[in-house]
DNA sequence: TTGACAACTTACTAACTAGTAAGTAAAATC
DNA sequence: GATTTTACTTACTAGTTAGTAAGTTGTCAA
């Protein structure tokens, strides 16, 4: 018998990388308990069904995503920095077996999950939203950023690049991503 | 009984609109043959798996692609309304009960489908992203588009933005999407 | 040392999945 | 008019799905 924590958070880092990899109809219960190396209905134990474990999932990066804003290791770095960060994080889930954002990879497939599963990933999107609204909009008054229009369209026109690129990089590899982010970068510092 | 070529097309139809509605493990032959108001063995009658129906619809979009770039409505156009033609497709998608790009969809489940399928929407997406590198030429040679950098990579910037624009909108409305495409709009004609 | 509880397993269900084999009726072909 | 072909239906299979109920065992507190 092990610990309940430890082995909450296995399936919780398990049940994240199938969503990463296979999306929410593309995985299973049997695939989450086969690697873990238990019973199907171990799983069920720590989350009775699969839309709280994947609710689960998702509100867990949400309080990890405010932690690392919150930091000051990202706080107080200066705009361009805190841009490459948050690329960082997108580098290096193509990087990991080509993972997809969890935003993209459940809005996919958003009209066949659960309605709670659909709110908690509206949250989510909101929230990298608006730090990345605010960051630009830092990065605009101290003369760092150029661009037309309002923080938030260029924003989301930002992260949905992000989004769409992990996707595309799946099929036409790694250098695409790469690409689509030097140019958010190029765009952005011109 | 019905023409062979109707039913083959609505079974198309309906396939087409399941993936881009729920994806293609969120979709199964007894949704569309309930749809068609047939049973599900003549789905396999046209099409003998589900491998085969999706890349049938991909290969038909392909297809259809290419008429339209080919055809003078869209060939003779300058490159600002090509541009207004492209973005309106996926226009008309987000406003067709909220569907995404084929792409999109089935790059989210990349590592879970079909490899024969994932093949098909390879070619989609090199076809899409060599039409619109074309057009984002043209247009800068043409001194109408404004941007830095080879076109190949601002055309994988656009189309990215746009594949996740579709699925930000399903969480947080079409303002979003709009707001993406016009940003896309006026960082080009800056 | 006992009893409670946590963390499971065993064994199951009902629903759904893609896919198949054999039969049937209407239409096209000869 | 007979035969073949097309477009199905009926009836089925083997596998997978999320989810449940009841039993088991190790750990810990009193």
């Amino acid at each position: 018998m092990v610990k309940i924590e430890n082995s909450k958070r296995t399936i919780l880092n398990l049940a994240e990388a199938l969503l990463q990899d296979k999306g929410f109809n593309g995985f299973s219960y049997a695939h989450i308990a086969a690697e873990f190396g238990v019973k199907n209905a171990a799983i069920h134990y720590h989350f009775p069904s699969k839309e709280a474990l994947a609710s689960a999932v998702i509100r867990r990066y949400r309080e990890r995503f405010q932690l690392w804003i919150n930091n000051a290791r990202v706080k107080d770095l200066v705009p361009e920095k805190k841009l490459d960060w948050f690329f960082g994080i997108y580098s290096e889930m193509r990087a990991d077996q080509g993972k997809i954002c969890l935003v993209g990879s459940l809005e996919a497939e958003f009209n066949s999950i659960p309605v709670g599963l659909q709110a908690e990933v509206e949250g989510l999107h909101k929230e990298l939203l608006k730090w990345l609204e605010a960051t630009l909009s830092e990065g605009k008054t101290a003369g760092v950023f150029n661009f037309t229009g309002q923080s938030a369209n260029k924003a989301a026109l930002i992260l949905s690049s992000i989004q769409g690129a992990l996707q595309m990089a799946r099929a036409l590899g790694t250098k695409k991503f790469r690409d689509v982010i030097e140019q958010n970068r190029s765009d952005l510092l011109a």
